[in-house]
RNA sequence: GGGCCCGUAGUCGAGUUGGCUAAGACGCCACCCUUACAAGGUGGAGAUCCCAGGUUCGAAUCCUGGCGGGCCCACCA
């Protein structure tokens, strides 16, 4: 062995996995083996690797590792999340504005570019999935599974095309995602102005009385009294148009007046009462940002509409009053204008009606930790309109309908996917008779990531092994993207699509924050990188800390003080392998677990328990618990202790020679496979120059350890011996003695028998007359 | 405003079906080169377990109410 353990050693084995496949899924197995299905997550093209992926992927990969050795066929894809707005961003930076087709030629080029950087930071975190199993949502088989499934629920009545809100930039004339928005805090005008109910003036206050020609409703709060008996009775605008009263409980009786003016659409609440009290929809302004539909003035923009609006109050002593007051407005990232609602043609998916169907569904799953579910609950309770699977975007998978300018639209054959608007064949419409136009829009990217479970599985591809994948075992996230990830796939890949769930168990981890205990980020420059962290630290100390880190969807600051503790562990380990070595590779011979000296069967007992606790937190995904039993019995106990009672045999001759070498033998293999599934490199290395496994062989396809004979009533015996062999090191160590230091007598008292330990102790503490005393538990040096 | 999570040495944290002297790590102090390991060993100092009540023979743990922190969602027309 060499001295250290190095990040050579590290490469050597990620090379060796990689080249001889070890990780590759065997059809074959079904039946004979129970299947292990992984749904991981796909990572968003970045082309860099951050913490959380780190903490996340180390989990699962632990947990492929694990099953691996339990028998399991483990089937352990990697996806790419390779589509979507930033991706644009960085092309559009890059190029400039390009032909739709050529500008996503180049998003294609980008991705690849960034699946390969972050495939090999992958590679070097000792991930392993099966990387014959890629799948790239930018791909066309990829794009030709999302269509089938959206074909398939718009057959079930999921699907539907409607007019719908959307956010809209203006001066870009484009519809926004809500991420590409940023919050202005303004100061503006609050205008106070009378409608009439049964000709009693009912005051009104609104910050945009330009939108007043798109007033649909006022709306009250059910318990304010001021407005109880106007409820449901009819108000008149200023303009003469009479609106329903209707009562809503998430009317602030406290802002304004109490009462509010509903337009089409001033903001968010706009939508969602609309939605809710099914009214009318007026559109008060163009793409451009100029009003329409208004008695006197169409086409100004909302400064100088406003100007007109409240003028025209004045004049018919309408305004009671303003008040400036400070507000915030949704503004275009990129251009700073301020954003407006507008109706446009979308897609959707029926979610709202489904909600609790999908709760039913989520309640199956096993959630770890089990409070992850009340995020899914709770933002089902709050479902205001269905999901919007839309965008007006390039770079993702292309909506595979017609459209006919008669309101008909259908989808397209099955046979003719993946679908492409710019290759599309023609079709007349069925209902008018009229060319029919290919869809232009893209989905939303979370319709690609929202099948990953049937992707993976074979779902439309291979039936076999669909059979048998689905529901898969496992999918790992991030607690963040509940309500999205989470929440998209139930419902498409279970509620919609299989009528199953897509999961046994998901397993949710938080984020990690930057040591301050503050969220990385550029601006505050704490961002830490894993490429440069692991320069610094071997592999294994990184994936021991991302273990230490706890499986709980809570977030925990990045800690260096563990990775360096684990950078330390494996020193230990490593050089405990080095003090053995030489006696490893001697032919022992066999003995019975009771011919066995006390200490032996001590340790193997021991051993035998830790097995069985690092099984059972395996099991249950708490690797923070294997990880700290596994740190605490190898150092405290192995090392401390049992190292230190065996030197005295092994480095004479002798039977008692063979049985500790034999002991050492037996509990070391077994912990070195405890530890492989978190610290695969230095175990390999391990199994191979220490335990001399055949050429081309892995730990990681050997069988997990079961627990060994037991004695537990000598472990309470070591409890007296291990507390005497510290009060020998004291004694040494009050008496500034070397460790090695003779002494001369001792006498130990002790209410147990520890038969032949006290031969143990005696050589151990190199002491030369020890004799043995019955008493309270105490040891006096003479 | 709604929901969820959390509060234990200087720092990070385990322990929360109520029950040994409240783990362990980092840091700090003192000592020790000892044939695996000074990237080590031995010893030491350091905690009103956020506060106040309650239940109990017994509370870090359960209940109630505060205070403080974090995350997600919503948000003033």
């Amino acid at each position: 062995m060499d001295k250290r353990y190095s990040h050579s050693i590290e490469s050597k084995w990620q090379d060796f996995w990689l080249k001889s496949n070890i990780y590759r899924f065997n059809k074959g197995n079904i039946g004979k083996k129970p299947l292990y299905v992984i749904d991981s997550p796909p990572p968003f093209t970045s082309g860099k690797l951050h913490m959380g992926h780190v903490l996340s992927y180390s989990y699962f990969d632990f947990a492929a590792r694990y099953k691996r050795m339990r028998g399991f066929e483990v089937l352990y894809p990697q996806g790419w999340d390779a589509q979507g707005f930033p991706t644009e961003v960085k092309v559009e930076k890059k190029y400039g504005r390009l032909k739709p087709d050529e500008f996503r030629k180049k998003c294609v080029e980008w991705s690849w570019e960034m699946i390969k950087r972050m495939k090999e930071g992958m590679i070097k975190l000792g991930f392993s999935p099966d990387w014959s199993l890629e799948y790239i949502t930018m791909l066309p088989e990829y794009h030709k599974l999302v269509q089938e499934s959206i074909i398939e629920m718009y057959e079930k009545g999921y699907i539907y095309r409607d007019k719908h809100p959307v956010l809209w930039c203006p001066r870009c004339k484009s519809a926004i995602a809500k991420a590409e928005t940023e919050e202005k805090e303004e100061e503006t005008e609050l205008y106070y102005f009378n409608f009439f109910v049964d000709d009693k003036p009912l005051t009104i206050a609104s910050t945009r009385p330009e939108l007043l020609h798109a007033c649909v409703a006022v709306l009250v709060h059910p318990e304010d009294e001021r407005y109880s008996e106007i409820i449901g009775k009819k108000a008149k605008t200023p303009f003469g148009k009479e609106v329903p009263i209707i009562d809503e409980n998430e009317v602030d009786k406290e802002f304004g007046t109490g009462a509010v003016m509903l337009c089409t659409y001033g903001d968010k609440m706009d939508v969602v009462w609309q939605k809710r009290h099914n009214l009318p929809v007026i559109q008060a302004l163009d793409e451009r940002g100029r009003v329409i539909n208004s008695p006197f003035y169409d086409g100004l923009n909302y400064k100088e509409a406003r100007k007109k609006v409240v003028e025209f109050l004045e004049e018919k002593g309408l305004l009671v009053k303003k008040d400036r007051i400070k507000h915030v407005v949704k503004v275009h990232d990129r251009c700073k204008h301020e954003v407006e609602l507008l109706p446009s043609m979308e897609w959707f998916a029926r979610v709202r009606e489904n909600s609790d169907k999908i709760k039913e569904m989520a309640k199956e799953i096993k959630w770890v930790p089990e409070f992850g579910i009340h995020y899914l609950i709770d933002w089902l309770e709050h479902i205001d309109w269905d999901w919007v699977i839309s965008r007006d975007r390039i770079f993702g998978t292309p909506i595979p309908f017609y459209v006919c300018e008669c309101g008909h639209y259908e989808p397209v054959k099955k046979e003719e996917l993946p679908f492409y608007p710019e290759k599309a064949k023609p079709r007349k419409c069925p209902k008018c008779g009229k060319e029919m136009k290919p869809e232009n829009k893209v989905f939303d990217v979370w319709v690609d990531s929202s099948i990953t479970p049937l992707v993976v599985s074979g779902w439309k591809k291979d039936e076999e092994l669909f059979k048998h994948a689905y529901p898969t075992t496992l999918r790992p996230q991030g607690v963040e993207i509940v309500r999205t990830w989470a929440f998209y796939t139930i419902f498409r890949s279970g509620v919609a699509l299989t009528g199953k769930k897509p999961w046994d168990t998901i397993l949710l981890n938080g984020n990690v924050l930057a040591p301050d205990g503050r969220k990385m980020s550029k601006s505050l420059g704490n961002v830490i990188d894993p490429m440069e962290l692991i320069k610094e630290y071997p592999v294994d100390a990184i994936r021991q800390w991302a273990a230490m880190s706890g499986a709980m969807a809570k977030d925990r600051p990045f800690s260096y003080e563990d990775i360096r503790f684990a950078k330390q562990f494996l020193n230990k380990y490593w050089n405990a392998f080095r003090f053995v070595e030489k006696f490893m590779k001697e032919n022992s011979n066999e003995f019975n677990f009771n011919e066995l000296r006390t200490v032996d069967r001590w340790i193997i007992t021991r051993t035998s328990q830790v097995i069985e606790e690092i099984t059972n937190a395996m099991e249950n995904y708490d690797y923070r618990k294997a990880i700290t039993t596994f740190h605490h019995f190898f150092w405290y106990e192995l090392c401390d202790y049992y190292l230190e009672y065996v030197k005295w045999r092994v480095y004479s001759e002798g039977i008692e020679r063979d049985k500790a070498i034999y002991t050492l033998k037996k509990v070391l293999y077994a912990l070195n496979k405890l530890f492989a599934p978190i610290a695969p490199h230095i175990t390999e290395e391990i199994y191979h120059s220490i335990f001399g496994a055949p050429e081309g062989k892995s730990i990681h396809l050997t069988k997990w350890p079961e627990p060994f004979e037991k004695d537990e009533a000598i472990v309470e015996d070591l409890k007296v011996a291990n507390e005497i062999m510290r009060r020998i090191r004291e004694y040494k160590a009050r008496n500034r003695m070397p460790m090695n230091a003779e002494i001369e007598k001792a006498i130990l008292y002790t209410n147990r028998d520890l038969k032949d330990v006290v031969e143990d102790i005696k050589r151990t503490g190199k002491i030369k007359e020890l004799i043995v005393k019955h008493g309270e538990l105490n040891i006096e040096f003479l």
